[in-house]
DNA sequence: AATGAATGAGCCTTCATTCAT
DNA sequence: GATGAATGAAGGCTCATTCAT
């Protein structure tokens, strides 16, 4: 059985536990992930893994989890800090990314949920989804954003933000050799962001045709 | 060691393993999937499945690449019977999603590709976002799309279909439990398409920039 | 190591261990039973075990001990009242199958000794047969028993006892389902008794040589 | 899963390692038999187990109704080729005996069952004791043994046979070393018919207070 | 006197793969 | 071409015991 820490020696243990298991998780992912390698990585007896987790799928939930407070910490902070949506927005996704540069533990981990733990990939999405819906529900009463099911937005952004992060942060340029984080680079963030303000964008769209249909 | 059937009953018996397979990974993922769960729902010997297959990860990549063949070959086939541009993206989405709703497997089985064969889940996407930066480029070459890098577009498109085909195809609604397949709502679908639109319409935004666009 | 305990508060926590270990060892038996769980129904804390006992085999073997030296006391107290040998033989079994009924910890831990501690199973039947041969030893220099070898026949009495007690005390009637405890049924036990007085029972049996016994 | 052999060959190696499990059940118990020393003593590779039993219960089970069925086959061999009810009596319990002293794994692990598997338990003692209660109910019916409940005799018998075979056949002599099986010596085996066949005769007990009590 | 965090040997079990038939 | 018996490395997990507090 695990247990809460009772001690600070305890509290210690269980965070380096955390910690291992995170870093294990991302580079060799679920099922490589052996409870001896996590508590090597730990420095750590093997039995202690269990005086604080009930097993594999219980310390990954808590990373998933972990690491969804972070990244959702670390946007929310981030837009915090600036003046106006367009600016929260770049700041956002900007802080999106370099989590995911420093975390690649994030995407590799929640990719691999669907199998493992079905809960806690939904919990992740869901949970930043729902703060874009807030943020897109906000501007739009304010008349920034154009009328639209807020929803549907927030999914395509959160879309958006995976994939280009998938491409630009993890996979190195042209080999299949091993992914190297970096930054999304300054272009394609700006295209990014383009493409993400004229579809947000209040207003006529400009002829897809070339000409307003109406 | 591996080789291609030399008659016609072991061009079937291939055949059965492969459709084995992708039911197998699809219902319980990679690591759950037994070679012998995998010849017994091909009615097959365990032994059998060697002659065709060099092991697991093998057969996995066919799977992979079978699915990415018939996904990509829906969509062009969709897109090919549009009238113009506009017509051909509504449809290649459309097939998209109808492909996973269908064949759920393509997504669980890449989503677990990251570790399993990094080489095949960047193959997959690589080849489906080709196939939108050729439609963006052709787009653009007429004006019907505003200039833009097609690349970073493109991969905001993939991921705005991922995340909207998980959310709304995969996952039942609100409950977590098993998830049914079936097409997104069309209110759906048609706030997908406009946000896509406004994204990739030429003619200026309104103000995004904070300028008054009275 | 382990030690006495020097203090009124240290005699009653070895008590709680002790009395904790019986009913844990009757419960789930000697191999599941694990310190934490004597510990945990001890209210005590684990590392405490080991200031009283050198280890769980130490601390079964007490427990066997004990529950060997109860058993004795209740038979021989309840012989003692009795006004002759037969009687007192009847009070003897009858307060074996009572102690039997209410501590079935007996059985069930005297039975995993074998590989446990053969010491205390060879100790346990041991002293209760001895208690057997003095009584025949006794009931035969008055006469009251024919000569025998009292040796056999005191393993012989306990193997009667062994077995009607774990028939008709530990099992429930036809079911496999969880024993209930209960007393032997009257008609048994006086069958029983039957058949032990006429094994012990002085004078020339009847017709088992083949003669007719007129 | 485990499965039938379908081949000699598996049919072998399947015997093999029931073999190899009694002794080894015998020798160290239920708890120290690991699988590893089971294929170990069987030549076998350690997976090979799994392909014909379930899991250690399973073969724990397997095993005791094997050798519940061959001691019994035992026992009603040698009844069989005696002239009338005493010789038939005292071959089956010769066989008993000589079959627990080939055969120690019967004793050691039926003891052991309590906690392993109840059913197996039963069952053991059950088809015994049934084949006493045929013998008596036929013996009541022609007048040689006198009229008694022939289920509590058949009890008493079992457990006689079981201390006395324990005492006897498993112990050894006076020192508490390990045990070395051999036969029960010839005057105890006398004494204990004697027994029994006084407790089973037919006609008055002969003055328990050395008179008939009227 | 009492506690509980830490340890690691050892157990059961699965499964990809080989090979003789 | 097809089969399935055999293998053993590797993984998750338990628990008796020690030791610092």
């Amino acid at each position: 059985m695990s247990a809460a820490p009772r001690t600070a020696r305890g509290t210690r243990t269980r965070a380096k536990l955390l910690a291992a298991a995170e870093t294990v998780f991302a580079s060799v992912g679920y099922h490589d992930a052996s409870i001896v390698k996590i508590t090597e990585a730990a420095e750590v007896g093997l039995g202690t893994f269990y005086l604080y987790f009930q097993g594999k799928q219980a310390i990954f939930d808590e990373v998933v989890e972990d690491l969804n407070r972070r990244v959702r910490h670390a946007m929310t902070e981030a837009a915090k800090s600036a003046g106006n949506r367009l600016e929260a927005e770049r700041a956002g996704f900007k802080a999106f990314f370099r989590f995911t540069a420093q975390h690649p533990a994030l995407y590799r981990i929640v990719r691999q949920a669907e199998f493992v733990s079905p809960g806690a990939l939904r919990m992740h999405y869901t949970r930043i989804v729902n703060g874009y819906i807030e943020g897109l529900k906000a501007a739009q009463a304010t008349g920034e954003v154009r009328p639209m099911d807020p929803d549907v937005a927030a999914w395509a952004l959160m879309g958006i933000g995976e994939l280009i992060g998938m491409r630009w942060v993890l996979w190195e340029d042209d080999t299949g050799a091993q992914p190297v984080p970096r930054e999304v680079p300054d272009h394609v963030f700006e295209e990014m962001m383009q493409f993400i303000e004229r579809a947000l964008a209040p207003g006529q769209p400009h002829g897809t045709e070339g000409q307003p249909h109406g």
